[in-house]
DNA sequence: GATGAATGAGTCTTCATTCAT
DNA sequence: CATGAATGAAGACTCATTCAT
């Protein structure tokens, strides 16, 4: 595509965006149809082809932007924090919040991975998410404060304890992020660290 | 449809259900026509609609069949195990023997989680997941083995490592499921014990 | 076909002839599915092509059996009447009383008139309805009963007649065949005779 | 539906119901399919579906305008004639030259009747036409042109003539309308006035 | 005689995409 | 930029008919 938009394009593309991903979350995305999209927009079927080449293309679009937008959450929280452990429970926490925010999105990129059309997007995403939270498990394991292991393998622990915390605590039960987040950090440092609970502290 | 089958029809549907399956799992539910199956094993499309009322209903036997399966694996490696932990450790090590051996399986749940006609036939299943497992720490917990919490969510939290592991030592990095269950369990139990690692029982 | 039935076979012909008649009137010939025959008479599909060479030769001889049925019965009305005004409105009466009995195969021959695969069986049953009148009727005119005029087009006047209240009086409206049929006759004769209505009498 | 059509998309539509209308009249309703349609208009098949929900709904179109259309027709027939016996002569004159004219559309109304999915639509009509009519007998009623009786029930004779002769007279033996209206008009007044005949007008 | 299973052409309908206006 | 109209391949599903058992 490429195309040189105005602001309002901008704009008008960004709407396509969101409302086709609330959209894809809520049906499918292969239920759902651009004549739905554009219908529920109001617009003609001419608009979306002129921002996008494909619908295939839209969701690509849709799961590039989620990704960069909750890493951008996690690197805002963590910021310069020094001590890697607190940057690991900012991350979890960060990460909670985003999905707490953005359930749809969470729906779609677990859509995705099932999806050979679109996986290997969301593994290149993800790799990033596990180098993230693994260079901070290396460092802890460096400076001792977590028992030597391959801290890829425990960043997707970390990962599968709060995106499994994020669909149920978050999801379906509503609970207000932070809470879920006590819990996934605590349930991930217990193991980590052997020692003394979070919640002590 | 509740059509009474002779064996030879319980045989083909049992092959169109796998066959499905596999289908599905690799190129996704709704790109893969009925077309495509029957013609993949060769036979007319009548057959298809003589087994199952819609493609619908196909994945939601192999759903049910899946789940099913899956939790039948699980108590047959508990069975009458006496200590709470070792049954936990054990199903998560039956569960991961299950993941190796039915990868396509754990994709097309995974997709069927993100799609509202499937989703609650998941979610019955899941909820049975999580009693079991539940059950399990309940008993650790009165017996002192694990602090007090609430059993339901760690064992979300269980499922959220052990399923994660699955997904990236076993299915994309090809480790045997053993040295993965290792990993997992290592991990919760490092969390829920608060004390010397499994590896050093 | 010509197949040599035992009385059996006639019986299971007759039954299969007169469940797929109802059928066939309440949710159309076309749409009723021979599946769905077999299936309500609860027997093998090759039952219906051991005595049916297909659906439509099955309409076919609804069709011709209703047709000839029907004349029966007007016939047996008739008998030896003498008087062909009489021998009319014997010949409405009993019309009536058929279709009252037999709705069901009325919109069966209804539709049939617009259908072309089965339009030439229905035309040459009514040509021999529309003799049959327009015999007595010659034989009024013959007499003087009534004034000269093409009997076949007065014969279809009655039939016209006759059809439309049953359709209406009789089937909509659940009124006696009886009180129909003096409606019919008595709109009928005021018109061919010009004098004392049949009321009258 | 309700697509708000541009001039061109307004002259399709007419194309599309009146090319339909007549394939369903011929080869019938069920037999014809979508794609012999639109194969017939030498456009795709998405053309069909822009402009129709369902080849069911584009029957129940076509009925209502057909019967909208021969109301209307017999309506300008009778425009203010004061006198109620002209009014309806004028009525089935009319109807007969629309049916003359319209003679697929006949065999479609005919069709619409006997399958339940169409009767509804054309009951109503058919009540409208026969109310019509009513009214005009009761006024001849009450100015004693016609002796009493029930004017719905003589309006279905009336209708009923009308029809039958359309079918034989004008279909099959293609007979000038106004002719066929003369022997329906004659035969019907001979009835209810019981006296001189139209013929002797 | 009878059945359940199978066939596969054919049905209606949808939909991503294109294009004239 | 935008729209309504059009395309036509492809999809899910049906069904009359056949046939091995």
């Amino acid at each position: 595509m490429e195309r040189r938009l105005t602001p309002r394009g901008l704009e008008r593309k960004r709407q396509l965006l969101d409302f086709a991903a609330r959209r894809f979350a809520e049906s499918g995305f292969h239920p759902t149809s651009v004549a739905e999209i554009v219908q529920g927009m109001g617009v003609g079927k001419g608009v979306f082809y002129w921002y996008f080449d494909s619908k295939e293309e839209l969701l690509l679009e849709i799961l590039q932007a989620a990704q960069l937008d909750l890493r951008r959450a996690q690197q805002a929280a963590i910021e310069d924090e020094p001590d890697p452990l607190v940057r690991i429970e900012r991350g979890i926490r960060a990460s909670l919040h985003w999905l707490d925010a953005n359930r749809h999105l969470d729906t779609l990129i677990q859509f995705a991975r099932t999806d050979e059309a679109f996986a290997p997007a969301i593994r290149r995403g993800g790799r990033v998410a596990v180098t993230d939270i693994a260079r901070h498990v290396q460092e802890a394991i460096d400076t001792g404060r977590i028992p030597p292991a391959d801290p890829e393998v425990l960043a997707h622990c970390i990962l599968g304890v709060t995106d499994s915390l994020a669909r149920v605590q978050l999801i379906h039960r509503g609970q207000p992020p932070d809470e879920v987040a006590d819990t996934a950090v605590s349930f991930c440092f217990e193991g980590l660290t052997r020692a003394g609970s979070l919640s002590a502290r």
